[in-house]
DNA sequence: AGAAGAGGTAGCGTTACGTCA
DNA sequence: TGTGACGTAACGCTACCTCTT
């Protein structure tokens, strides 16, 4: 048996209500509302898939300081014209104090086994991208770069043996502590970098940009899947209690209709306020209760007064006695009464 | 004004490597 | 010492946007 939801007075709110200008987190989260619709306006570094939408505006802007504040990849975006415009004497891909004399070629085969210059599109960008960082380091600055920051994690010192016979293998570095720190401070600030943040950090943590790119790439699909996870456990919580109200709201249905057959009902059913007229002489016998039921508890057998009570008894009496002796048609109309 | 191409980024799925129990 | 699980750096691909021609 399926109840309605509108019999059971139960409804879920879908609308969007509160803000989420910060991280939600499990305990903070559970107590809240189910919300299943995109709110007006939110940006969050850890936007929830319920909270993630994509606010697609044609607004310019016009200051490079908000610019470099930027986070989400709509300012992001909306930034890129003027990151261009700005950049555009300065090859991103290029260190400062670039002198590239040495043959790329060979850096290439490397530091960067799997670019291929052949490739289209993206790839093929992401692939001179790295060829330019490593000619451009072609000086051994970046060179020396890859070697320290290999060299400077914590525990992952030293696995870069394999740079003389590793033209086919990628290569994994193991950021040092620092970096990382530093990188997960500057993801907490925002997460999606423009060009010169990207930049910036890369030369600050001594490693490429592509590196600090594919960094900040990286933590975002951890942050959404552990957004995903939190999520699922919030909606598996909603999904248990709602099941538990509707467990219960069904069972109160059942008890109610139970009750509303059982003739004892109607027995102890008395109006909260009963008017009492005597068939006879249609006298009115006004008999005040107290309406328990009136406040949302259970609802009471309401008590006549006393007194009425015992009047209209005595009265009754009288006109039993009478009727006795002058029987009546029980389905005689009697005459309209106004009740008020 | 609209189309086409280039350049850039994010998201997603996958792979490969490093670490640890 | 070998191995499987796990975390994560790196890659390949696609979609989308903006700008230029």
């Amino acid at each position: 048996m399926f109840v309605e939801k509108e019999d059971l007075g139960l409804s879920l709110s879908l609308c969007s209500s509160t803000s989420t200008t910060t991280t939600t987190t499990a305990e903070n989260r559970y107590p809240l509302q189910l919300n299943l619709m995109p709110p007006s306006a939110s940006v969050s570094n850890n936007p929830s898939p319920f909270l993630i939408h994509h606010q697609k505006t044609n607004s310019g802007i016009t200051n490079w300081n908000e610019a470099f504040g930027s986070s989400d990849r709509m300012t992001a975006e909306m930034y890129r014209g003027e990151t261009r415009s700005f950049l555009r004497g300065i090859d991103v891909n290029r260190m400062p104090s670039t002198t590239a004399t040495i043959d790329c070629e060979e850096e290439v085969g490397v530091s960067s086994p799997n670019s291929t210059v052949s490739s289209i599109s993206g790839n093929k960008r992401r692939s001179i991208e790295r060829d330019t960082i490593n000619c451009s380091g072609g000086d051994g600055e970046d060179n020396e770069i890859e070697r320290a920051s290999s060299r400077s994690g914590g525990n992952g010192g030293g696995m870069n043996s394999d740079d003389e016979d590793g033209e086919n293998s990628r290569k994994k570095l193991r950021l040092s502590k620092d970096q990382s720190a530093i990188l997960e401070e500057t993801f907490k600030e925002h997460n999606t970098l423009n060009p010169k943040q990207k930049l910036a950090l890369a030369k600050q943590l001594n490693l490429r940009p592509r590196q600090v790119e594919v960094w900040f790439q990286n933590r975002r699909a951890r942050t959404k899947l552990k957004q995903t996870e939190v999520d699922c456990e919030f909606l598996k919580r909603c999904c248990e209690n709602l099941t538990e109200e509707n467990r219960r709201l069904q069972k109160e249905v059942q008890e109610l209709r139970a009750l509303k057959l059982s003739p004892q009902f109607y027995m102890q059913m008395t109006p909260p306020t009963t008017l009492t007229m005597c068939p006879s002489c249609e006298r009115v016998a006004v008999s005040a209760s107290t309406n328990a039921s009136a406040a949302g508890s259970t609802p009471a057998v309401p008590a006549p007064s006393v007194a009425a009570e015992a009047a209209l008894h005595r009265h009754h009496q009288q006109m039993s006695a009478q009727q006795r002796a002058l029987p009546t048609n029980p389905w005689a109309q009697a005459p309209v009464v106004s009740r008020r």
